[in-house]
DNA sequence: TCTGAGACAATTTTT
DNA sequence: TTGTCTCAGA
């Protein structure tokens, strides 16, 4: 076990690992099997080995969890029942399904909310407990008992339809190898050696298949580091790295510590927020990198002043350091956060590119392609088949597929089985039946079409052509049914790029492929655009400066109000992984007020910004947060921070004043915006309104002289901020301050 | 079967 | 504020 810190050169030590297996001690590629979390994680790793020892590695099994298993599972389907199209459901497929049985059971699912009941499943497969272990284990809880009679269902359903969600991936090869022991020997011996990434976000399932694998022949190297453990919520256990150790009692256990990445500065904040965590590897980061800039500290009014300020610093560090835009990436707790910071760069006219979000497999016109695509594959899935049966519209309505469903589930059939061999059986209203008659008929033929070895991009031609399905989307003309289009050509151009780049292209195998992937995958860190994504999303990567933003208490950490201790901890965990993101550069940005639900809303800051040292924070004006009370001296005006260690710092450097500068200029932005950067004369003010801009000296009857170091509002409601050396910062309205202008 | 109006969540994080 | 779902009426 390598217990690795954040930088400290951990993908580095696999591949050299792997690279060494294979050219030093001769093991052959296939018997080695590299695991890892993310597809964007396996695809780096092999493309590092493949620098360092070219061609001979593309032998390897190496890929996420979930592609590895979904391929075994592929090759052993007839052992457990399964055909090998079996289709795989995500989240939503997931979700459909309960909610499916949730009506079928009478209940409602405004009542029993089909999400809540997933998640109970899925936590519950996780830790590998099935629906009658869970049914025993949850008596008394009311909406326990009826998740118990879901899950039963949820699961017979799901083998009814040869399809497998997330989960099942992983515990079904649990059950496989557990009953056939022949089977699980037969992977033992190929996969004589075991690697695996990102060890502390294993759940129980993947602890248990993994050593099932190991037990043979116990050589398994695991690569983690339990303070970037960020996946609790998704059941990953941070006790499979912590008690390693105790269950694998011959391993050696070796620490890396030196990181490579990051300044000192940077590293001491992120040691500093971690410290509090009780639930840790014993360990101590440390660089040889000098100390670097100090982190700085942005205030803001609210969500679009946070987005236009950090547009302005980006612009502001492109000129101070010579950054390119690749260098730049702002981290955020959640997805919708990106919106106000894509209308912030568009106005300052700086690339962006946003991973993930909404992820192009999961939109409703992709999904209904793909639908229709696993119904060729696996015309037993009958989620897919209820999706697209009757999408474009062609009069088969609701009562028809109520009845054909309850038929067959009074049978224990399958819908497909009933219109597809004996539809007048059903008695349906004769022109629903003459519709569904016709649509058997094209799948049919599109499935005859494959057998009979037509490319998958030339049958999707067909089905699109004979459904009418793009026709059906643009028949309003708007805008979005045209995106929609786009994104149907989209896929049929990922359709032939797939069918380009393997050799026995297979429509179930493609299914497979892009049902794992998602759109973190498409991070591409040499496009020359700032990278917006969460910080879940950032982990593994790397940047010359990082924003991170809305450090506010119910935001990050998110579930604050609850105070659950081990909650906390994980958002703790969070951040730590985002500070430790940043190789020169860091901000840590929060506002007091932002819009949620569409109603603003007053922010506490984040409880995680008191825990930080505050000897290697300043404030935008370049105030050591430690010092806010000190004496305000603005004397020194020369030197920079930089490579100082020293935690006693004048409180106005020149990196400070080199922004206000900046913010003198007046700003390209529209005219929406409010966050009063720009000057608006205004007549109810004596005259010189617009003379308060930042970096200025002012004289304040009460507080004394200060420095304006921020200015926002407009009209009568100007107001500025001001750092006072005897009082600290206030916030003044500019018609109410008296505020005299220095010099 | 289709449409539009109104109701009503939703914002964690991902394979 | 936004998108999704449901229901009534055409």
């Amino acid at each position: 076990m390598v217990v690795a810190g954040a930088g400290s050169g951990k993908t580095r030590v696999l591949t050299y690992r792997i690279a060494y297996m294979l050219q030093e001690c001769a093991i052959p590629p296939t018997k080695i099997l590299a695991l890892t979390f993310t597809n964007k994680a396996a695809k780096e790793m092999k493309e590092r080995i493949q620098k360092l020892i070219g061609e001979g590695s593309s032998k390897l099994w190496m890929g996420t969890f979930h592609s590895v298993f979904s391929k075994i599972l592929r090759i052993e389907a007839k052992a457990i029942g399964y055909d090998s199209n079996f289709s795989i459901y995500d989240t939503d497929d997931s979700e459909s399904v309960i909610r499916s049985i949730i009506k079928e059971m009478g209940y409602d699912p405004k009542d029993i909310k089909p999400k809540t009941i997933r998640h109970k499943i899925s936590d519950a497969k996780n830790q590998l407990v099935g629906p009658d272990a869970y049914t025993e284990l949850n008596q008394h809880n009311h909406l326990d008992k009826i998740t118990g009679k879901v899950y039963q269902t949820y699961i017979e359903r799901l083998r009814l339809n040869n399809a497998m969600d997330f989960d099942d991936l992983l515990i079904i090869p649990i059950a496989l190898f557990a009953k056939y022991p022949n089977i699980l020997e037969k992977y033992q011996d190929r996969f004589e050696y075991i690697l695996i990434d990102e060890y502390q976000d294993t759940n129980r399932a993947q602890y248990v298949v993994t050593k099932q694998l190991a037990q043979k022949h116990k050589n398994l190297c695991v690569v983690g580091d339990d303070a970037q453990s960020i996946y609790a919520f998704r059941g990953a256990d941070i006790s499979n790295i912590l008690n390693f150790k105790k269950d694998y009692e011959h391993a050696v256990q070796i620490p890396l510590e030196q990181n490579y990445r990051c300044t000192s500065h940077i590293l001491q904040c992120a040691d500093s927020i971690i410290k509090h965590n009780t639930q840790q590897l014993e360990k101590t980061l440390w660089t040889l990198n000098s100390g670097g800039d100090y982190v700085t500290l942005l205030q803001n009014n609210d969500e679009r002043d946070e987005a236009n300020r950090i547009a302005m610093h980006i612009q502001n560090q492109k000129y101070r350091k010579g950054y390119k835009d690749n260098d730049f990436a702002i981290l955020y707790r959640t997805n919708y956060q990106s919106r106000v910071f894509e209308d912030a760069l568009r106005r300052h006219g700086i690339a962006y590119q946003l991973v993930g979000g909404i992820s192009f497999y999961q939109r409703a016109e992709i999904k209904d392609v793909l639908a229709y695509l696993k119904v060729l594959a696996n015309p037993q899935d009958e989620n897919s088949l209820l999706r697209i049966i009757n999408v474009p519209a062609r009069g088969i309505g609701n009562k028809s597929l109520n009845d054909l469903t309850k038929m067959a589930r009074t049978e224990g059939n399958k819908v497909w089985e009933i219109i597809s061999t004996r539809l007048t059986e059903a008695g349906l209203y004769k022109p629903a039946e003459k519709h569904i008659g016709e649509f058997v008929e094209l799948i049919k033929n599109l499935q005859n079409e494959l057998i009979n070895g037509m490319a998958i991009s030339e049958v999707v031609r067909h089905l699109l052509e004979k459904t009418g399905y793009l026709t059906h989307l643009v028949q309003d003309g708007s805008q979005q049914s045209l995106n929609k289009r786009d994104n149907v050509v989209e896929l049929q151009n990922a359709i032939a790029y797939y069918e380009r780049a393997t050799k026995k292209p297979k429509l179930a195998n493609f299914l497979q492929e892009i049902s794992l992937v998602t759109d973190a995958d498409k991070y591409d860190e040499n496009r020359p655009m700032v990278t917006l994504m969460t910080v879940h999303a950032s982990k593994g990567l790397e940047f010359p400066c990082v924003f991170i933003v809305g450090l506010e208490d119910n935001l990050f950490p998110m579930g604050a109000r609850n105070g659950e201790e081990e909650n906390i901890e994980e958002e703790r965990r969070l951040l730590y992984v985002a500070i430790t993101r940043a190789k020169e550069v860091l901000y840590l940005s929060y506002a007091e007020n932002r819009i949620k639900y569409g109603e603003a809303q007053a922010c506490m800051r984040s409880r995680f910004l008191d825990e930080i040292d505050s000897g290697v924070v300043v404030t935008e004006a370049g105030a050591s947060i430690k010092q806010k009370q000190r004496k305000f001296s603005n004397s020194s005006t020369s030197t920079s921070n930089s490579g100082s260690s020293d935690y006693q710092i004048d409180t106005s450097t020149s990196q400070d004043f080199e922004y206000n500068q900046d913010w003198k200029k007046p700003l390209k932005t529209s005219s929406k915006d409010t966050n009063g950067l720009k000057f608006t004369p205004d007549a109810t003010l004596s005259a010189g309104a617009e003379a308060y801009i930042v970096g200025i000296q002012v004289l304040h009857p009460k507080f004394g002289p200060g420095k304006i170091i921020q200015r926002g509002g407009v009209g009568g409601d100007i107001k500025v901020t001001v750092f006072f050396p005897k009082y600290g910062q206030k916030k003044l309205l500019l018609k109410f301050a008296k505020l005299q202008i220095m010099g």
